[in-house]
RNA sequence: GCGGAUGUGGUGAAAUUGGUAGACACGCCAGACUUAGAAUCUGGUGGCGUGAGUCGUGGGGGUUCAAGUCCCUCCAUCCGCACCA
């Protein structure tokens, strides 16, 4: 493969198409465009600049293009920006390790990565570009954050984080691992600290209900969602501690338990807390015991191969409740290490008789339990007293006025009696979390708060925003540079000019891709959103980009944009109208002899397999993976742009699979993706040469060219059907056919009409491929086309029904339904003749012969079944 | 454990309302051109069978004139969530 042919020169003719897009300013237009176009918007998931485009950033940003490019065609005024998410911890530390600050580090990626960008000739609308670490934006940023706080959507609360003790710096739960720091190695610590939250939680119906709205979603990105905000329908119960125990507290003498179980009370074992309860700490001071307990539950950790393995655990706290229908009926309440504190109210029922985990923990502890549900139509008396728990709806026994009750049907009357004496309350809870955006680093937008000795938390005045991060920082101390900057920190305090502190956390980086997309249509407007174009523009027609974001981008977002709503930035609930999630870019991965990873290019094929080039050491091929740095099974889109040009790195990502699919990059793919483009090319140019531009169109013309008309129209209609459906690789296939039918064609050119047909076919074949190849598809337009229309500006083509029409057809013959032959017919042919000539065929005949047919079902243009016995 | 997908040739995959399974492509085989290779072009390519045929869309069952498609059931793989009360 070192002799690739190459009679089409992408090296220089696309960069030359990419610079007359430009200059025609094809696809830029003002915030709130003039013309009477119908409006789409168009996105794909922004990029952070990490330095290197990746292959999944091409396949992402070519669906996109794909889509662009159609509907501009297709008469729309397209919004299709690109921009950066600029923010984020790579690039502070970069500034750690190699002294570069990480404004310059950043804007250099961006540089390099625009620059590919506009290699792969995507119709991008480079005038509304922006990247979210420039004040410009982070400053909107900061006066949302402002209007959030106006309408009370943010609050400060004490919350536990992973706290690094030697980096000094709060960890996502992603960046503890093994109960470490990932950068650091120290053991992580749970610590409290202020922190700033958004309240999500407030939209927690809307979220959930607005799902039901978004048909343009998939399902699965839905229900995820659905199962994250995590409405259940339940009940509180306010348990009372038994009268004796007078020297607690007031508000400790009752415990609230959350449960959407209330059917199954009379089961009731034990009562436990979360270690994390507020009781359990208060009994902590003045119990070693139970403090040792906690201390213990707390060191398990939270990670999820612990969880599974982990014993139940429990600790008697002495304490006592009392049931609330049985009379002096009481309950040991217990610590135990499986109740949550972030689940409901930190503290549960034990039902040994409905859960597992209950039953597990009553036979460690030997707690006595009665048997109250069991399943429906099973006899009370012979149904085995549980070694296992009956977890489903079923009927309810000994439970008193609940015996033999179903599950729905209990639960509505208990509901109604606890709420009849005072002891309970129906209660929705949510698993949905307020969102805590405080993040104690450097590269990030700043948190727009004053801290003053006697005013307490200010809002910086909008006059004063933007608060610009400062460049002057040190990265070589431990902790939040902002925190250790000695000017930057320290203002007066607006109100009352006391000696202040400004807030030195930083938001959060998925805070900067909640609401980009909102800017792109104004972005360099005063306030964050200009509303005429904002309102003009959202919501998205079609967001682009990974299923890993199905949940917190893709919830932010959402959530943003209503809380957007609610302070009058724009006037949508619901951000992205139709979604589509791209599978990864895979490839296969390679080990050496020792175990260690080996690059594609360092690996060479040999008759022998595959060896280490210079070393000839054995290489053995692993499984087909995500591509990753981790892997080494990266390819770079650059290296494949420079070697094959950007219409085959294009052309190839699409071709393959499904878009929704994971894909596998091969180079036997690209390098047949190359070899058709050149083929391609070979038949255009030569029908242009051949054939003359405008002939008069003859009135009857030839079959071979009435076939190709009809190919074609055909062709028009399935790839149109296709892109509507997101169906890349099938219009790729419709394109594949036109192409072998023109070549086909050839041999028929000196028949009556061809000239024109074949002309008339290449011209729309280029059109077609347009959105896919754009720079050859321009090339060849320039050989066929008459005016001076690039692809670029021209309209999508239409078919004709009458083109459609097939002068013959085939009809599959079945016996039984079976196939036993075909037929050609004309369209439309009537049933009665179809029958006679499928008698007449050999094979029919001979299946036919000595036995009745019963029936004929003939379903017109298609088959023809001949029902017989015998 | 819960939830969601997916399962079709050697490979990636197509397949309106149920209506000729495997379009299109990769790979492979054969041939042409060539000193040779590369490139290109032509033809072939689901399994079994010399053949007529026959089997065939993860397994089993069902509905139907007809099932990849609808129903029941089982299996496998992948993904997401997970001590959620």
């Amino acid at each position: 493969m070192n002799n690739l042919s190459m009679t089409y020169r992408f090296d220089y003719i696309e960069p030359y198409w990419q610079q007359e897009w430009e200059k025609r300013r094809l696809f830029e237009q003002a915030d709130l465009p003039d013309s009477k176009k119908p409006k789409y918007y168009v996105l794909e998931m922004f990029p952070y600049p990490s330095g290197q485009l990746h292959m999944g950033h091409v396949r992402n940003y070519t669906l996109g293009d794909v889509i662009a490019r159609y509907k501009r065609a297709q008469g729309y005024e397209v919004l299709h920006p690109m921009g950066w998410d600029a923010f984020g911890l790579p690039a502070e530390n970069a500034a750690k390790i190699r002294g570069i600050s990480p404004a310059k580090w950043t804007m250099e990626n961006i540089a390099t990565m625009r620059a590919s960008l506009k290699r792969l000739g995507f119709s991008l609308n480079w005038d509304k570009e922006f990247a979210t670490c420039q004040p410009q934006y982070y400053g909107q940023q900061q006066k949302l954050f402002l209007d959030f706080m106006k309408v009370g959507l943010v609050e400060r609360r004490e919350s536990s984080v992973n706290w690094d003790p030697v980096d000094q710096t709060v960890l996502a739960n992603e960046q503890v691992i093994d109960g470490k720091g990932w950068r650091s190695g120290a053991p992580v610590e749970k610590k409290l600290l202020s922190q700033w939250f958004l309240k999500i939680t407030q939209y927690a119906e809307p979220l959930l209900q607005g799902l039901k709205t978004l048909e343009h979603w998939p399902e699965r990105v839905k229900i995820m969602q659905e199962r994250w905000i995590g409405r259940s329908e339940g009940i509180t119960v306010h348990f009372q501690l038994e009268n004796s125990t007078t020297n607690l507290p007031e508000h400790f003498k009752t415990i609230d338990v959350f449960t959407t179980r209330p059917d199954t009370l009379f089961g009731m074992a034990f009562l436990a807390l979360s270690p994390d309860h507020p009781l359990s700490t208060y009994l902590a001071a003045s119990n070693n015991q139970i403090a040792e307990f906690i201390t213990e539950a707390h060191r398990l950790g939270t990670s999820e191969e612990v969880i599974e393995k982990a014993e139940k655990k429990g600790i008697k706290t002495g304490l006592r409740v009392l049931h609330p229908f049985i009379k002096n009926k009481y309950f040991d309440v217990w610590i135990a290490n499986f109740v949550l504190m972030e689940y409901g109210t930190g503290a549960v029922f034990g039902c040994p008789s409905g859960d597992q985990r209950d039953l597990d923990f009553a036979t460690k502890y030997n707690i006595p339990f009665n048997t109250v549900i069991i399943p429906k139509g099973e006899n009370p008396e012979t149904y085995p007293v549980s070694n296992s728990p009956f977890t489903n709806k079923g009927i309810l026994i000994n439970s008193h006025f609940l015996n033999g009750l179903e599950t729905h049907q209990a639960k509505e009357l208990i509901i109604k009696r606890l709420e009849e004496i005072g002891v309970g309350r129906k209660t929705v809870n949510w698993r949905l979390r307020d969102w805590g955006i405080s993040r104690q680093r450097y590269w990030g937008c700043p948190i727009p708060v004053i801290h003053c000795p006697n005013c307490g938390i200010v809002p910086v005045p909008e006059n004063q925003l933007p608060v610009i991060l400062p460049e002057d920082v040190d990265f070589t101390l431990s902790g939040n540079p902002l925190d250790n900057h000695p000017t930057w920190k320290y203002v007066t305090c607006p109100h009352c000019q006391a000696d202040s502190v400004r807030e030195t956390d930083t938001c959060d980086t998925f805070v900067d891709s909640s609401w980009y997309f909102a800017r792109f249509t104004s972005p360099h407007y005063s306030a964050p959103t200009n509303k005429s174009a904002v309102d003009f523009w959202l919501p998205i027609d079609q967001y682009i980009g990974g299923i890993e974001h199905a949940i917190l981008h893709l919830l932010y977002a959402r959530f943003f944009t209503r809380a957007m709503h609610d302070a009058g930035h724009v006037s949508v609930n619901e951000p992205f109208k139709a979604l589509f999630t791209q599978g990864m870019v895979m490839h296969e991965s390679y080990k050496d002899a020792l175990g260690e990873w080996v690059s594609p290019e360092e690996i060479e094929k040999t008759p022998l397999g595959l060896v280490k080039k210079g070393t000839n050491e054995n290489i053995s091929v692993g499984r087909i993976e995500k591509m990753s740095k981790s892997k080494k099974n990266t390819i770079s889109p650059s290296a494949i742009v420079k070697r094959f040009g950007a219409d085959t790195a294009r052309w190839f990502i699409l071709s393959d699979n499904p878009p929704e699919r994971d894909m596998e990059w091969t180079e036997e793919g690209v390098i047949a993706t190359y070899k058709f483009l050149q083929r391609l090319y070979r038949i255009i140019t030569k029908i242009a040469k051949d054939t003359i531009a405008n002939p008069p169109l003859t009135a009857t013309i030839s079959e071979a060219a009435g076939n190709l008309r009809r190919t074609v129209h055909l062709t028009i209609s399935s790839v149109t059907e296709a892109l509507d459906a997101f169906a890349m690789n099938v219009a790729i296939a419709r394109l594949h056919e036109l192409i072998n039918a023109l070549a086909e064609a050839e041999k028929f050119k000196n028949e009556i009409g061809m000239d024109y047909v074949r002309r008339e076919a290449a011209q729309n074949f280029v059109l077609l491929c347009g959105p896919i190849i754009p720079h050859i598809a321009e090339d060849l337009n320039t050989l066929l086309s008459q005016n001076s229309k690039l692809v670029a500006e021209s309209a999508w083509p239409t078919f004709e029904e009458k083109f459609l029409i097939a002068s013959k057809i085939t009809i599959a013959v079945q016996i039984n339904g079976k196939l036993r032959g075909t037929l050609q017919v004309k369209p439309d042919t009537e049933q009665d003749t179809i029958v006679k000539r499928a008698r007449e065929e050999k094979t029919v005949a001979k299946f036919l012969e000595g036995r009745q047919v019963i029936k004929i079902i003939h379903v017109p243009n298609k088959i023809v079944n001949f029902v017989v016995r015998g």
